[in-house]
Formats: C-alpha cells, sequence, structure tokens
DNA sequence: ACGTTTCCCGGAAACGTTTCCAGGAATGTA
DNA sequence: TACATTCCTGGAAACGTTTCCGGGAAACGT
C-alpha cells in the first residue's frame, strides 16, 4: 500500500483478545473486569488487570459501541449559534467541563442561525450516535428534534424555549431582567426609551421585547412605536437604526435599551459619534468584555452562559445516565443587572 | 432533498443488508457503490443508489472505520489552550469551517496550558482514532506528539514552534511583529519603554521579548531590565506590575508595551487609575475587540486567528488526503499593526 | 445421596461495515 | 475455436468489542 515513508509499523494495537491469552482467561471475562460488570472471581478480576497494565491494554469506545445494547459512545455533541461568539464558546467551555468529569468527550458545531445548517448538523452527530445533544435552536428544527428524542437521544435546548414532549430547556429570564432594567430608566425619570431588538424570530428577542413593554404598562406609560427598531441584526444595522432615532424623530429618546450584544456596541458607536455618550442613558442585554472600560461604563443586564452551560450538562448527563424523567424540564436561571453608570444617567 | 423541518419519520436502523437486498445485488457492492469505488456497472449504480434514497439508508461512519484498511474516522481534534478564550475560538471556527467541507467533524478540548491535561486529551483523541490532530501546544508534549505521529496520526501544531519530524507547524511572526512596533515607539523619541511579558516556558512569549531587544539594539538603545517584567499571568498581575514600575521607579517610562492581550487591559486599567493614558504610550500585542471604542482607542500588534486556523486545518488535511510530505512545513503568518491613538502618544 | 438452583466462565454469534477471494462472464489473442 | 486474461460480482471473513448461551462446579434443599 501507499505506506507513508518513515512511519513506524503500528505495532500499538493490543487487542482484548491478547489481554484474555495472557490472563489465560476467556475473551468473555475480559470484557466484563473492563466493564466492571459483577461476577467474576477475584483472583481473575487480578489477572486480568495485570495483564492489561502490562500490555498496554487501551479500550477502544468505538468498537465497543457498536455492538453494545445502549450504544453508547461516551460523545456528546452541541451545537451552538457559532462556537467563535463569547457566549457560545462560554458556554461549549461549561459544557466540556462537565462533561470531562464523566470521560465525556464533546463534537461542536456552528448553525449560524441558520436552520438549514442546523439540521444537517444534528444529522450528521445523530447518525454518529451521540449519547445527548445539546442545541441552541433557531428555531426551524422542531420537527427534527422532536424525532431524533423520540428515537430514544436526550436533547437540552439552550437559551430559547422550545416546548417538546421529554425535551428539557435551559433558558434565562429575559423579560424579567428586560423588564427590571428599563423599570429602572423610568424610575430614573425617562419617558423616551428607544428599544433596539433582535431577530423576531427568535424566542429570546421576543421575550425581551415583552419586557421593555411590561415595564411600560406596569409605570402606566404609553409606548411610542416611532422609537422601536426590531429585527435588527448587526452592530451596523444598529447604529444606524439609533442615529435615525435620535436625530430624526422630532422628540428625541433620552434613554436607550439595546435587546443584545452587538446591537449594544452599534449604539454606543453612534453615542460616541453624536456626542451623546454622557447625555443619553444605556442599557444593554448581555455583559461584554470591557464594558467597565468604557466612558461612561456600560450597564447591562446580564446573563452567566458558565452557569447555563453547566445547567444544561446537568440536565442531560442525568438523562444519559438513565434518568428518564417522563416530563420535560425547564430550568430558568435569573438575569442580574450591573450598574456602571450608562444606565444610571438621569433625563436632561 | 434539502427539505427542512417535520422530517419523516426515519425510525429504525436500515443497514446496508436492507438496502442490497432491495437493490438486488450482493453486500460487496453496495459498500462499493457507497464508497465510490470504480468497478461497477452503470445499473447496479444507479439501482443500488436508488434503493438506498428509497429506504433513507444512512451510512454508519462508525462502523465503517472499524473494518476500514485506512481507518478513518472522519473526525480531527483540535487541543486549545481554553475553548472560551477568543484567540481560540476564532481558531477553531476557522477550523470547522475548513473541516465541514470535507464533511470532517471536530472534536474539542481544553488544556488550559496544562501538559498533564494536554497530555490526557491527546491520549482521549487518538484513542478515539481521531485522522489529525491540532495543537496548541503548552511545551511539555513533544516527546507524546512525536510518537502519536510516528505511529501515522498527522499533527500540525499551531501558535507555539515545534521541531518535531513531520510535525508542521503554524505561527506567527511574533519577533518582527514585536521589532516593528517597539522601533515605532522608539522613533517617536520614547527612549523608556515598559515591558510586560507571559510565562518565559510559552515560545510565543520569548520570541517576543527577542523582538523588543531586537529594536532596542537596532535603534542602539540599552534596555534598561528595572522596567521588563515578565512570567505575568494574569490581567490582575499586569495591573499591579505596571503600577509598580510607573510610581517605584525613579525615572518612569514614557511607553508600555504589554506582549499579551491580558497584561494590555491589565495596564490599561492602571494607565487609566493613575490618570495616564493620554500621557504614556501603550502598544498591546493581540487585538480585543472594542479596542477600537477605549479613549484613546489601543494600539495592537494584531494576529489573525481565522487565517491561523485555516492554514493549519489546511496542512492537517493535506496530509489527511495522502500528501505525504516528508518533511516538517512550518507556514508562518504576519502579523499588522493597528495605530488607534495609545501607540502614537509622544513622549512628554 | 440426589435433584435443583445458582454462580462463573468461555466459546460463539452479533454489531455494520470493508476487504479478501474465488467464480463466472466477457473480452482479447492466437 | 480454444485458451488466457481481464472485469464484475457476491459470499464470507474480518475489525474489536459486547452479549447470548450452554455447561460445569458449587451450593442448597430434601
Amino acid at each position: 500500500m501507499a505506506k507513508i515513508p518513515g512511519d513506524e509499523p503500528r505495532h500499538g494495537k493490543v487487542t482484548m483478545r491478547d489481554v484474555a491469552q495472557r490472563a489465560g482467561v476467556g475473551l468473555a471475562t475480559v470484557s466484563r473486569v473492563i466493564n466492571g460488570k459483577p461476577g467474576v472471581a477475584a483472583d481473575l478480576i487480578e489477572r486480568v488487570n495485570e495483564a492489561s497494565r502490562a500490555l498496554g491494554y487501551r479500550h477502544d469506545v468505538t468498537a465497543s459501541s457498536l455492538r453494545r445494547a445502549d450504544r453508547r459512545t461516551a460523545t456528546i455533541a452541541l451545537v451552538l449559534e457559532d462556537v467563535a461568539n463569547p457566549f457560545s464558546s462560554a458556554l461549549h467551555r461549561a459544557v466540556e467541563d462537565a462533561a470531562r468529569a464523566e470521560d465525556i468527550l464533546v463534537l461542536t458545531g456552528s448553525s449560524d442561525e441558520h436552520p438549514e445548517r442546523e439540521h444537517e448538523l444534528i444529522d450528521t452527530f445523530t447518525l454518529r450516535r451521540v449519547d445527548g445533544l445539546i442545541v441552541v435552536p433557531t428555531g426551524g428544527t422542531d420537527g427534527q428534534l422532536a424525532t431524533v428524542r423520540r428515537q430514544g437521544t436526550p436533547i437540552v435546548c439552550v437559551d430559547r424555549l422550545v416546548e417538546l414532549d421529554r425535551v428539557d430547556t435551559v433558558t434565562v429570564d429575559n423579560r424579567e431582567g428586560t423588564r427590571a432594567a428599563v423599570r429602572r430608566l423610568l424610575d430614573l425619570g425617562h419617558r423616551r426609551i428607544a428599544y433596539l431588538g433582535d431577530m423576531r424570530a427568535i424566542w429570546t428577542a421576543r421575550e425581551r421585547y415583552e419586557g421593555y413593554l411590561e415595564a411600560h404598562a406596569g409605570a402606566g406609560r404609553p409606548v411610542d412605536e416611532r422609537l422601536v427598531r426590531r429585527d435588527i441584526r448587526s452592530a451596523e444595522a444598529a447604529e444606524h437604526a439609533i442615529g435615525e432615532i435620535l436625530t430624526a424623530v422630532d422628540d428625541p429618546p433620552t434613554a436607550v435599551f439595546a435587546a443584545q450584544n452587538l446591537l449594544t456596541i452599534g449604539t454606543l458607536r453612534t453615542l460616541q459619534r453624536l456626542g451623546l455618550h454622557d447625555r443619553v442613558a444605556l442599557i444593554g442585554f448581555d455583559d461584554f468584555p470591557l464594558a467597565d472600560m468604557l466612558r461612561p461604563g456600560v450597564s447591562v443586564v446580564s446573563q452567566d452562559p458558565a452557569e447555563i452551560g453547566l445547567m444544561a450538562a446537568r440536565l442531560l448527563l442525568g438523562r444519559i445516565n438513565g434518568g428518564d424523567h417522563r416530563h420535560a424540564r425547564h430550568a430558568v436561571v435569573p438575569t442580574g443587572y450591573i450598574a456602571r453608570g450608562s444606565g444610571e444617567i438621569p433625563p436632561p
């Protein structure tokens, strides 16, 4: 064959059969010992362990999962929006740590918020027979998720609520976090509070907007539609939108609530450009690095991706390890508020 | 073919045998068709394809790799310092994209800069028979990497240079990037330039320091050891160190070069606290989000993690696909300089 | 002492696939 | 036409493991 020059002949491959032979026992016994199954004489266990140590035997998880009844593969998959964004990667890390504790590996993929891509990823992952799936769902794959779940793969959906049979979720209290923050602005005396929101197709975006409305309703204040822009998907679009609102509207807002990371940053840029950063209040949803280094510091509604990831991993691993709760569990982790100055600017 | 939501029930495990039966051909023929091997009659190919489509057959990569001669598993592994840090995750994303183009999945793990942890990860990954390994090496695992490589697994080391047989590397031109930046400061008239560096055990840290020395040597300027602090590992430590240098030294520096992300941020904090951010020049190594939003904007030597990741993936996939280059290839990607103000502050 | 149950153990089948091998058809050559 | 060669094809073995099953020994009950 095409033998790569300089490649060592694959000597390594010591198999269970080798161990069995050296220990002078049957193949089945070695398997039992390796898997820690009961009902093997103590001296045989010792012989097998000794032999496998001496030979440097390494258990082949792949081959094992082929025959194994539960087909466990010691791998879970994580479908994120984009492994490179800070929220996703913090989540990823938390999941990795939780999985590592049980010697489980993590496969990841980025959906880029595209249902087709997400579908494809879930497809590939389930084909590899991962033991479980943690998904930040785009919302276009509920049907697929339901079938996959029905076929036996435990699933935890994260960040966005989905209502599917025996699919657990971990979400953040978007509505309440937003409501409380906007309420702060109202209590500070702001009457005209602009709102910048993400794509309406995204559950969190809808929830946050609800919180904005609730805060106004709770304070008996009307919402001026002209101060609201939704379906904004980038920092640039936010820059533009808030610029329009601040300049074109005859009675401009004295505060802004930016319902997502990038939108906060876009708003920030425009405020600085217009020299309004010390006069218009700003609260963003979701913290970001260096928010405290800006002036004024940017106040945010914070969520804890590590906590979310940990929770998701716990729920998933719980189901994988046989806890077959017949109903879906929905964990909600609370948001925080970090006051850094921008949210504390009073109306003129 | 690409139907999106609410998919067919596709329960059951339809195997190659089922396809063979329905197509009225032998098992071996189905395998040949699926793997696109030559020497099958056109009508049989059509029959097999039709049958497999009709039954919704899905190729089981796991079982396949068990018997397969090359043992390819269509998976590569990525060992990063921490999946959650921006450099790592940007790299991760680039690798994911390159791999996806060849239907290859990516396993990841975080070493946290611990050799033992890295060793463990590499061990686990190779046991799973990944097709290749991309590693940001801690430096404590060269022996293991050499063995793994010798046993046949292609390896690309990233960010830090290692000299191992047939192990490719992708690094950034740390030395030159630093030299040029420090040279700028010197040309601007700065004579006393402080240096904050990461752990000396890390190759990049050593290289950057060399660049700092070279710049001084090239300009015929001496280096004052009292302005140099190395082995700093956190933003807090940097904050403290630079504070000491700025206040305790009788003839304080007029500029600072921070050789790593966190150190730049730590320095920034201290400069702001001391009210020196407009008077002491600062250049950092490695860009970070919002660096342009600070006052003054933070000038940095920039590296492109996406480019690095892409390059690494290319080298790896090249080897996986049979490119048996017998010598190691070392790609070096250039750094940039982004002037935002802080690096352009002249000496008093 | 004898039958029955329980407990351990090892040989063999199975998991879903690829590869080896041998046989039959088709083609080429003399 | 006869024979060697090439080409296709499918049955069976193999990959490394787990699980099924049957058998022998030990423990138990009478």
